[in-house]
DNA sequence: ATGGGTTGATAGATATCTTCTATCGATGAT
DNA sequence: ATCATCGATAGAAGATATCTATCAACCCAT
């Protein structure tokens, strides 16, 4: 009965019988009738079908809901039976926002530590794709803005603060400043993340408030690819305080407070709002909330 | 899967394969195979057996607590989508103490009323079954003390306060008084519960604590029993004033305050504490939510 | 000790269910 | 009109599950 919940999580993230099926490591007429199954089980059409998937009905969105809970529950109890036999061991999965990247090392460098058996996955994704990894359970915690836009089902532990800098060659018409305005910043030419990643959402926002508007030169998707840009000198960017600390500078860039206003996010671990959490997971919850003082700033 | 941790739940509660496999309708090696699998699965045994049962490993203990949750779920998720077609319907499952029977009514009938298709199983059972009903999911709810003994894991709806009262023929030792004190009931023989319900050792605590002693000339674990004994008008009883006023007494027969201390006990409504619950339950609870304030006194 | 009763495991046969491959019909795009 | 895509269906092969029958271990009473 779960692998056939399984189905339905799979469907859904998919929204295709053939590759949900792929997914789950099936051909896609048992995928088919697995679902036809549970809807026999129900009494109810699950998915609306018309010589393609086409959503879930009503009922099929609420068994959603559950084959999220009790999917995530069953894997939960087998990783906790196994982490009773064998302590913690398995593959902690996670998705940070490109900007939080560079901080994920604060926290999986002292969990592997304590826990030189588990193994990570690591995607870098925008903050709506982390909810939706989470909310699918393809990740175990997500790392991304904590306080902006609606999180959903999920709980979360404060991490760091997010600071502004704007990066820009020493000799370029703002870099001798000791603090720029958002004003200022919106009239530079900008290398700026793409606009699906909510980094770039709050900077527009700061810009427009500003008075300016958000005209990048260049957008991308990478940080690295940005970074890159700016320490050619040629290229100007705004980036949170501590990417742009732990990437580092040459001499020539420098990376100047950006005040009026002092913008700050914060940036936080997400989980599965569901009690308990896997061992894996609480193990970086705790982590999480160990680390967090000494991030904070 | 589920099947097979339903396989689980049966055996805790039975403790005995053969009776564990008969509840769940199947053949004993059966059961026994389902078992075996999930221990497989989970790569742990989870059941000590020597040729008998022999109770949970630790993490044959944890699988169980799993298996209640995950059940519960599939159950509630089943329940609920059916309410979505049928309305409410299928059977509510509730357990009561003796002393709290005969409120149950002031539950169902206006429950009925709203929800006609939905049908009723009552158990009468002392408080510590109750929750061990709960906790197998046996029932849906409970209708017990909320404030004296450990409850666990649920959660509840406080219903009324039982007053007590003594049962006793107007020409005896204490008959023509408007009043008694918990040390002149000590004085009396009395009709009791058995000391398995939780009343019995309310009233026990009460008389001891008066400077008294419980030495009842007669035990039963019925109400009825108790009350017919009443009834003869040789026999007295210790009785929340509720049920002596629903049951009904003779002009011969009075009801007493006993005060000193004036002792107040809470019932209540007792439920999984697990969220969502299933459609039927929780119109149970929006209904002990409703009629609590008029049985209240 | 010993025999009867109980308990859970095991063996083997059968039935059921699951999954696969192959193919079809419907739909939509070019 | 043609082609490609998608999900449903049919049929066969394989895997599972369940049953009956039986066994071995154990408990208890004599």
């Amino acid at each position: 009965m779960i692998d056939k919940l399984e189905f339905i999580l799979a469907l859904a993230r998919e929204r295709h019988f053939g590759r949900a099926a792929e997914t789950c490591g099936v051909t896609q007429p048992t995928l088919s009738a697995g679902v036809k199954q549970l809807e026999e089980q129900m009494g109810v059409l699950l998915v609306n079908r018309g010589s393609r998937f086409q959503g879930f009905t009503p009922e099929g969105q609420r068994v959603l809901e559950w084959a999220r809970r009790i999917v995530g529950d069953s894997r939960t109890m087998r990783e906790e039976i196994n982490s009773l036999r064998h302590g913690l061991s398995g593959r902690l999965r996670l998705a940070a926002i490109p900007t939080a990247l560079a901080m994920v090392a604060a926290l999986t460098t002292p969990y592997r530590e304590k826990h030189p058996n588990v193994q990570f996955t690591i995607y870098s994704r925008n903050s709506i794709e982390v909810l939706e990894l989470l909310d699918n359970l393809e990740i175990d915690a997500g790392i991304t803005y904590v306080e902006n836009e609606p999180l959903g089902r999920v709980s979360n532990v404060p991490l760091y603060r997010e600071h502004y800098r704007l990066l820009t060659s020493a000799d370029a018409p703002l870099g001798n400043r000791d603090s720029v305005s958002w004003a200022e910043v919106a009239q530079v030419p900008l290398c700026l993340l793409t606009p699906d990643m909510q980094n770039r959402r709050i900077i527009d926002r700061l810009l427009k408030s500003a008075g300016g508007e958000s005209r990048p030169t260049l957008e991308s998707d990478s940080m690295i690819l940005l970074y890159s840009h700016v320490r050619t000198g040629r290229w100007a960017s705004v980036m949170p305080a501590k990417i742009a600390d732990t990437l580092g500078l040459t001499d020539a860039i420098r990376a100047i407070p950006i005040i009026q206003p002092e913008a700050v996010q914060t940036i936080g671990l997400v989980v599965p709002a569901r009690e308990p959490m896997t061992p894996i997971t609480a193990a970086l919850v705790a982590e999480a909330r160990r680390v967090a003082p000494q991030l904070s700033g």
